[in-house]
RNA sequence: GUCCCUGUAGCUCAGUGGAUAGAGCGCCAGCCUCCGGAGCUGGAAGCGGCGGUUCGAGUCCGCCCAGGGACGCCA
């Protein structure tokens, strides 16, 4: 937004440098570190450093870069559109002309609306994989991460400008869908969900589970049913159709709670043959050794590579009695993305850390095949959700928060204080409301950290609306709304504020200004806590300006600029929410 | 054994190589005749260790310590 006025000051400062006989600066500019202060700043010690190493002149680096920034300073004088110019300490810090810097924001804010801070489109298309559910399996809290952190990496790079395909990787078949279907058979024939499918699912699977632990004898009526399903018996194929479409009838339902959407959808069981035919073509080209049948086949990628350290390690492809792997699918299911869509520019998968190795080897066994599009695949790897003590959830064990249960004491929890708070909205409305900070405050704690970091699940956090958490962000936004609504007229015409701007005042029009590039930032580092942490400041300053600063009750010329940075306050901080999948509501 | 991640306040986390390391929770003390107290103000409290690079290191490099994870037929 002020990239003009920071090229003119740059020409100015090269020219003074290029005159006192300086190397060429390089220039770095940040951000004026103190709050309340709004510009840009840039300091001299690696130009006073490479001066002096160049001449071989023994210098106070300190004191030499506070001399040439002296000196920068008096070669500006007063440039257009900056209030102050000084030299401090070896920086060189430049003001900006609050009123006029603060009128474009907000002007740039309230003419594009809901626009503000995203990019026009880059004609670049992205495809992002993510929530790779387990068929018959309940859906929990460890399950959100995926399904969280990549719906919203999608949203930020469909802000960025990129097109972006969702991609979903149901797990529909393997040994845990089997014994499923074994225990159904024999079991509960006939029997259908009726409501909360995903938890009658996964209460099957739990049960399922005891069922084979107390009786190691039924596993043989297991592996009976294995061979069945690979024979294709009809029987089997059938009932697996059918209870597999009850999961994804479950599966739909959450997503569309949690406003999660896909473009499409590769199961697990789609890529099994053409995993197998790859891996042929593998074992034909060289690159993948049958060690058959004493061994299973593998590709050796250390040794293709001619790597002395172990790197990449030994990729097992194909089972010794030729069934097929997890790494079978991803090598077919790479190729079948590229092959819907040849124009992607990145293939992203998000999945946990633990994959980490695995993912490194599938893309590189790609493109030692020789596929061009290898090496556009990536890994985007994200840290567990656990319970206290580091233990992991696990359907197995019946260790898990499923998600049902969360949303519904979130839900509840909210909606207690909303009832306090407005006991004149209509039930409907109130729900809404406390559904809406419900799943804001769940998918913030799944974003609003490092992807690397482990999120320790516990009920206290979870249910905790105060502070640090989208509550926090969405009241800002209501409070927003609230004085607006106040006002019920027009907004005031844009102009330059007729009034010095408070601390406050300038550091919200600051954190607004900053969000087109933050989401960019976001968008090319593969991190939402970027925007998660933006949200949360615009929010912070937003209570604070709210506190120290009446709106409706200051003089008219006060007001109206007021008025303005309110509703460009709102305006942002709604969209940056719109980004994350938060809803933002207009009373709670 | 090899490789990856993590280590910042009592707890949970931020912190583009740059100025005074910031938030939340918890604790203590305050603030509703004033636009919504899911809020605000103030207080106590911190970079795992040792070296190195650099004018400058929480940040980069090396080694160590601690925790977690992955390492040929689980997904």
């Amino acid at each position: 937004m002020f990239e003009q006025e920071q090229k003119r000051i740059e020409d100015q400062i090269r020219a003074y440098c290029a005159g006192a006989g300086l190397p060429e600066p390089k220039l770095q500019w940040s951000w004026i570190p103190f709050s309340g202060h709004w510009g840009i700043s840039t300091s001299f010690f690696q130009l006073a450093s490479q001066e002096a190493r160049e001449k071989g002149l023994k210098v106070n680096v300190a004191e030499r870069a506070q001399t040439i920034a002296d000196g920068a300073a008096k070669v500006l004088g007063q440039p257009q559109g900056f209030e102050r110019v000084e030299a401090v300490r070896g920086y060189l810090n430049l003001y900006f002309s609050t009123a006029e810097y603060t009128r474009r924001v907000l002007d740039a804010v309230l003419a594009e609306g809901d626009q503000f801070g995203r990019t026009p489109g880059k004609g670049e298309r992205v495809m992002v994989e993510f929530s790779q559910p387990n068929t018959h399996k309940a859906f929990h809290v460890g399950h959100l991460r995926s399904a969280i952190l990549g719906d919203v990496l999608a949203r930020i790079l469909e802000a960025a400008g990129y097109d972006v395909v969702r991609a979903n990787y149901p797990g529909d078949i393997g040994l845990h869908v089997v014994k499923w279907l074994w225990n159904y058979m024999k079991f509960h024939t006939g029997e259908k969900p009726q409501q909360d499918i995903t938890r009658w699912m996964g209460d099957l699977y739990l049960e399922t589970s005891k069922r084979l632990e107390a009786n190691a004898d039924l596993e043989a009526e297991v592996r009976a049913l294995y061979v069945r399903w690979d024979r294709r018996d009809p029987e089997v194929v059938a009932l697996w159709e059918e209870t597999r479409q009850w999961s994804l009838d479950g599966f739909k339902e959450l997503y569309d709670l949690l406003d999660i959407r896909f473009d499409v959808y590769y199961f697990n069981s789609t890529v099994e043959q053409a995993g197998k035919q790859l891996v042929n073509d593998l074992i034909e080209r060289g690159i993948a050794s049958d060690e058959r049948p004493d061994g299973a086949v593998v590709v050796k990628l250390d040794e293709l590579l001619g790597l002395d350290k172990e790197k990449f390690r030994v990729l097992v492809v194909l089972r010794s009695d030729g069934t097929a792997l997890y790494a079978t699918e991803d090598l077919a299911l790479a190729a079948r993305k590229f092959s819907d869509y040849p124009d992607l520019t990145k293939s992203l998968y998000v999945v946990d850390v633990r994959q980490s190795l695995h993912f490194q080897q599938v893309f590189k066994t790609l493109e030692i095949a020789g596929f061009p599009w290898a090496t556009r695949c990536q890994h985007i790897p994200y840290e567990l959700v656990t319970l206290p003590g580091n233990m992991a959830m696990a359907s197995r064990e019946g260790t898990v928060v499923l998600l049902e249960d969360l949303v519904r004491e979130a839900t509840a929890r909210a909606l207690e204080i909303v009832r306090g708070k407005n006991p004149d909205l209509s039930v409907e409305k109130q729900q809404e409301i406390a559904l809406a900070v419900a799943l804001g405050a769940i998918r913030y704690s799944m974003i609003s950290r490092e992807n690397t970091k482990v999120v320790t699940f516990d009920w206290e956090t979870a249910l905790d609306f105060d502070g640090q958490a989208a509550p926090y962000i969405q009241y800002a936004y209501v409070r927003a709304g609230s004085i607006l609504r106040k006002w019920g007229k027009e907004l005031p015409a844009s102009g330059l504020p007729a009034y010095d701007l408070t601390p406050a005042e300038v550091q919200l029009v600051e954190l607004i200004s900053r969000l087109p590039r933050e989401i960019q930032t976001a968008a090319n580092d593969y991190r939402p806590m970027v925007l998660s942490n933006l949200a949360y400041e615009m929010a912070k300053a937003f209570n604070d300006f709210y506190n120290q600063c009446p709106v409706l009750q200051a003089e008219p010329a006060v007001r109206d600029g007021r008025l303005r940075l309110v509703a460009a306050a709102r305006q942002a901080i709604g969209n940056a929410l719109g980004v994350l999948g938060v809803i933002a509501p207009t009373a709670m």
